[in-house]
DNA sequence: CCTTTATAGCTAACACTGTACGCCTTGATC
DNA sequence: GATCAAGGCGTACAGTGTTAGCTATAAAGG
């Protein structure tokens, strides 16, 4: 490792996730990124090939820390409990980092997300699995992310308006885990 | 009406739909849009102050056609079937126009679409508040929305892979509306 | 100990982007 | 026929991601 490296991988994508979470994702330029490093911009590109290869790495970080988030809200509780916790966890996540959240749902970063995508996925699956009884109950996993997926996304587009989703939160989970459980008998 | 006009706001409109549909969003710069209709860029700007208003007028168009697209599709039928297939519809149009809905639920342009989303809104109201009883069920439709919202989303990331949501779309859905019906009885 | 080599910085530049300014041509209006 | 405004135009600016080629340095090899 040869000339005083001024910075790391590591260094630029926490740089970067800073400048995102503060500034928005209109601020983080290359150029102002380095800056902020203290190198000029093309030398970034010794260590991520392109933009689009950070913003991967973002997306990546973003991911790891969803599912901890999911992780610790559900951990030690009943299933039904785990579950309600998780949906709660998963729209505090984004509130707490909306322009993360907003890099990690963006369809073009999708295929680099890697392997942590899917053990967000495996996360929600075990999750649900728990209240529906089978281990990998696609249909009612996809269902519940898909709402929960939805309801941040509407809530962050400002559709709610001052008057707030008014409980719409908890009438769309509740129906869907009575509806997950319906024909078994679990609690 | 001074000089022979060699296009018009809607002409423009029309043009850079066909862009977007076509080509995606990527290919859609304010230089390659005028060259297609024969004119030069700063020359958009006569009839739009800036792209971000172009774009607004792109959301608009979509939301009064994603609107017919659901009234269409319920027309008709019993106010739960009326759901169903206008949720059905919601996904058909989600898939036909990809590019065009991306940019219609951009959390960007949300203030840009003016009435044409209160009354797409609005649709989705009336539509819910025939199956639950109560004509404004905020919450009942707040949570409808959000699934569909959501699903069609999931979808275009392509998360489910090529195994498909194996049948997420109709758990989530059914069991959504047999929430909405808990303790009322209709049909 | 000296030479080689790989790394991580640099400058300069390219091809783009959206957009502002000022000019000019033209058709309609008084 | 003079006036006026609309809608073109060329030029230019600041910004973007990115590439090519140069250089300084620290570590590795003989």
């Amino acid at each position: 490792m040869p000339y005083p490296a001024k910075t790391s991988s590591q260094a630029i994508l926490e740089t970067a996730l800073e400048i995102l979470e503060r500034e928005g994702e209109a601020a983080l330029s290359m150029r102002t990124l380095a800056e902020k490093l203290g190198i000029k911009a093309p030398s970034l590109y010794r260590h991520y090939p392109s933009k689009e290869a950070l913003e991967g790495a973002m997306v990546r970080h973003g991911n790891t820390l969803l599912k901890s988030w999911l992780e610790r809200a559900a951990a030690g509780k009943t299933p039904l409990e785990a579950v309600r916790a998780a949906a709660q966890a998963y729209l505090d996540f984004t509130r707490a980092h909306p322009y993360l959240y907003r890099r990690m749902i963006d369809v073009r970063l999708g295929a680099l997300a890697g392997s942590t995508g899917k053990e967000l996925w495996n996360s929600v699956l075990r999750l649900v699995g728990g209240v529906t009884g089978h281990p990998d109950d696609t249909p009612a996993a996809v269902a519940l992310w898909a709402f929960l997926y939805g309801f941040a996304e509407l809530e962050m587009a400002g559709l709610f308006g001052a008057s707030g989703p008014q409980g719409g939160f908890e009438v769309g989970l509740e129906a869907l885990l009575s509806g997950f459980l319906a024909g078994r008998e679990n609690l």
